[in-house]
DNA sequence: TCCATTGACGTTTTT
DNA sequence: CGTCAATGGA
């Protein structure tokens, strides 16, 4: 078979990885190497040189985006059915390969996965009830405790805690907190990986069964995996599995959270036969702006050691501004992309990268004022909006009256008369008992434990579940969470709201009818056993849905460094570099790489962009209320001074003194009225060809104005004589 | 039950 | 400075 179109646009090394001969390979790929077509490749190579049948490849990623990606570049390459494979995230794996084991997983067979927004619920109910002093013992260090320990493949009882009371405590949090899960049906995300590699543990039959068939096993982003992944792989694999894992140890930004990229190194350690390749050429970035990311990220140590380079020019040299502050430092941005925009460059080519989510607002501000098109990454998710979650706890009810996260959410939403007293007098049945708040409240029925009030208040609710799953059972899905809505009056609840509020409320509850009327249950789904409900819940609860806004929209990015990894852009601009807020201060003062987790942070943002990478930070910045002067970011130190052309005003104004709140008090942006040009802009001159204009000095016709000439250098020029054009 | 005031706190985020 | 959650009064 010609096999040709599998090779030929690929580079010596990326050909090296997708037909290695090795049992196993480890593809270091640096930023814009092309791994994901080299991972693409080897899959097409293993099917159609290596005839390797579909059904007997894992590819496993870490989003959903980059899984369906996956697959559909797959689809291209191949042009038969990927339906046969496994491709998609750890987590929807696991899921899966719960839902078909469910028994010998030990759960229920409609088991619910619980977001993290209900796992603190649970946890901080849990706090409360154990009479601890939640200052003491907050529910978001509970909770990342426990998280933590899964990620690590630990359950309560194989933790010592050696006497420690602190340690102790914790344990404790989590072994109550579990048994509540288990007792309601609840899986958590880090239990649905900790389960999955449980399952095969406990069952070596099913084990065998799936090593194999799971033959050929592809990971993306493995500098990305825990402890818990990278065990499931390695027991997946077994003696006789082959794996081939892509990733980049400077691009690990999620140790935070558990990753390790030691599992890089391990890798070569624990599997035999691994050819290691690194992918090095860049087909992304100008020359110097990898020039750059090469120079800062040398400064970390215990790297496998990459260095990117490119067959194409050095291209425009990387930018720095140094804002007075945050506002002066968001006018400045703003202003080079109605630059870019002037250039007829699109919006969309444009993004904003910064530290902290916080630091979106002043540009959101001034794109605002500037009529300028945005959008935020990462904000709040369809599935998991309140009014959304809400319906959706309907739903779970119906699948699983059982669910105490569901149930707790709904038993009084809206209002029907159920208060606290009578959901501590629930909760305390079901702790006593044993049983989850459904049978609890059953029970307190039985016993006549309740006032008739209450008691009333609570039939009322349960039928209205009950009648619900009775009625609906035989509805399409769509007609299902309609009718959810209408039956729990959730509509009118919402409509009670301040106005604003209400109608996007009641018009994503409109959403949501669509979205499960035009839900199709996917096969691999209907495989596992699942229906349309249970299917719907479990892709709320996994993929959580668009952040907001289309991405094909032509609006200027903006993002925090983390949620622009994997992204790439013709201009970026990085801002906020100072000491303090990148690096963060909190990664500064904890040792234990912190520190080189932000280089690699920032490593990642240079990289991200393709021709125009402008850096920035402020001076004086007001954080939590005060003004604090910051140091320009270390990191800026840690780029040769060569590449970096500094834009600074020489303002004839003085400086805005810190803490005006003068309403007069001059703008830098009312002060550039005067000039003919602006910072940053390129101009063209007869005899010096183009250039950047990097300064200002005077006014009127003394204006004289420095521009960076590409070929002649920097020169100082009378703007009255010079005759400057714009280009 | 609902609204308003007060108080603590203040990375990064996908599943 | 802003946000969110908890508290307390009507």
């Amino acid at each position: 078979m010609d096999v040709s179109h599998l090779l030929d646009e690929l580079n010596e090394a990326q050909r090296k990885a997708v037909t290695t001969e090795s049992k196993h390979a480890l593809v270091l790929a640096g930023a814009g190497s092309g791994k994901t077509r080299v991972l693409i490749h080897r899959l097409a190579w293993l099917i159609q040189v290596e005839h390797v049948s579909p059904h007997s490849i894992l590819a496993v990623t870490f989003t959903n985006k980059a899984a369906g990606e996956m697959r559909e570049r797959a689809q291209d390459l191949l042009q038969v059915s990927t339906r046969s494979m496994w491709i998609g995230t750890f987590h929807g794996i696991a899921h899966r390969l719960l839902r078909m084991h469910w028994q010998e997983a030990g759960l229920p067979e409609n088991f619910q996965i619980l977001d993290s927004d209900d796992q603190h619920r649970i946890i901080r109910r849990l706090i409360k009830e154990e009479g601890l002093d939640e200052a003491h013992w907050p529910a978001r260090q509970a909770q990342w405790y426990i998280n933590a320990r899964k990620d690590e493949g630990q359950r309560p009882d194989a933790i010592e805690h050696m006497g420690n009371p602190m340690t102790a405590q914790w344990v404790r949090i989590y072994e109550l907190y579990q048994a509540s899960c288990d007792r309601a049906g609840l899986v958590d995300f880090a239990d649905l990986l900790l389960r999955a590699h449980e399952l095969w543990l406990h069952h070596p039959s099913l084990l065998d069964h799936y090593r194999s068939r799971l033959s050929h096993l592809l990971v993306d982003e493995f500098q990305d995996t825990n402890s818990i992944q990278y065990a499931w792989i390695r027991m997946l694999a077994g003696d006789d599995g082959s794996v081939l894992v892509v990733g980049d140890d400077d691009q690990s930004i999620y140790g935070w959270r558990g990753a390790q990229v030691e599992n890089v190194q391990h890798f070569r350690r624990d599997f035999t036969d691994v050819q290691v390749v690194k992918l090095e050429q860049n087909y992304r970035s100008s020359g110097n702006i990898l020039e750059a990311a090469n120079a800062l990220i040398a400064n970390n140590e215990d790297r496998m050691g990459k260095k990117l380079w490119t067959a194409d020019d050095k291209g425009a040299p990387i930018t720095l501004y140094s804002a007075f502050n945050e506002q002066d430092e968001a006018r400045f941005v703003v202003e080079q992309i109605e630059q870019w925009l002037g250039k007829g460059r699109r919006a969309n080519e444009a993004a904003i990268v910064y530290r902290t989510s916080a630091q979106s607002r002043l540009f959101e501000e001034y794109l605002l004022k500037a009529s300028i098109a945005y959008r935020v990454y990462g904000g709040q998710r369809f599935f998991e909006r309140a009014e959304i979650k809400d319906a959706l706890a309907y739903l779970r009810l119906i699948q699983n009256p059982n669910d105490d996260a569901a149930l707790e959410r709904v038993i009084n939403t809206p209002t029907r008369g159920i208060g606290q007293k009578t959901i501590s007098i629930l909760r305390l049945q079901a702790r006593e008992s044993s049983l989850p708040m459904w049978q609890a409240a059953q029970e307190c029925a039985r016993q006549n434990l309740l006032p008739a009030r209450a008691l009333t208040a609570l039939q009322v609710f349960m039928s209205l579940i009950t009648d619900m799953r009775e009625r609906m059972q035989d509805f399409t899905l769509g007609n299902q969470v309609q009718g959810v809505i209408e039956d729990s009056q959730l509509v009118s609840h919402y409509e009670k709201e301040p106005t604003e509020k209400m109608e996007s409320r009641v018009e994503n509850l409109r959403e949501l009818v669509n979205a499960a009327t035009a839900f199709v249950l996917p096969v691999e789904d209907a495989d596992a056993g699942m229906d349309d409900l249970q299917s719907f819940l479990s892709h709320a609860s996994l993929e959580a849905g668009e952040t907001q806004g289309e991405a094909w929209d032509d609006c200027v990015q903006l993002m925090t460094l983390h949620s622009a990894k994997g992204l790439e852009f013709p201009m970026v601009f990085i801002v906020g570099l100072e000491d303090g807020l990148f690096p963060h201060q909190r990664s500064v003062m904890e040792s234990g790489g912190r520190l080189e987790e932000e280089r690699r942070l920032c490593y990642v943002g240079i990289t991200r962009a393709r021709e125009h990478l402008c850096l920035s930070h402020a001076e004086v910045r007001r954080m939590f209320g005060s003004e604090s002067h910051c140091r320009p970011s270390r990191f800026l130190n840690e780029i040769p001074s060569e590449l970096i052309q500094e834009i600074r005003p020489r303002m004839q104004v003085q400086r805005p003194w810190v803490g005006a709140r003068s309403p007069e008090y001059p703008k830098p942006s009312s002060i550039k009225q005067d000039w003919p040009f602006s910072l940053g802009e390129t101009v063209s001159h007869k005899k010096f060809g183009s250039g950047t204009v990097i300064s200002f000095e005077g006014s009127g016709e003394h204006t004289r104005v420095q521009v960076n000439f590409n070929h002649a250098g920097a020169k100082w020029l009378v703007v009255a004589y010079a005759n400057l054009t714009r280009s």
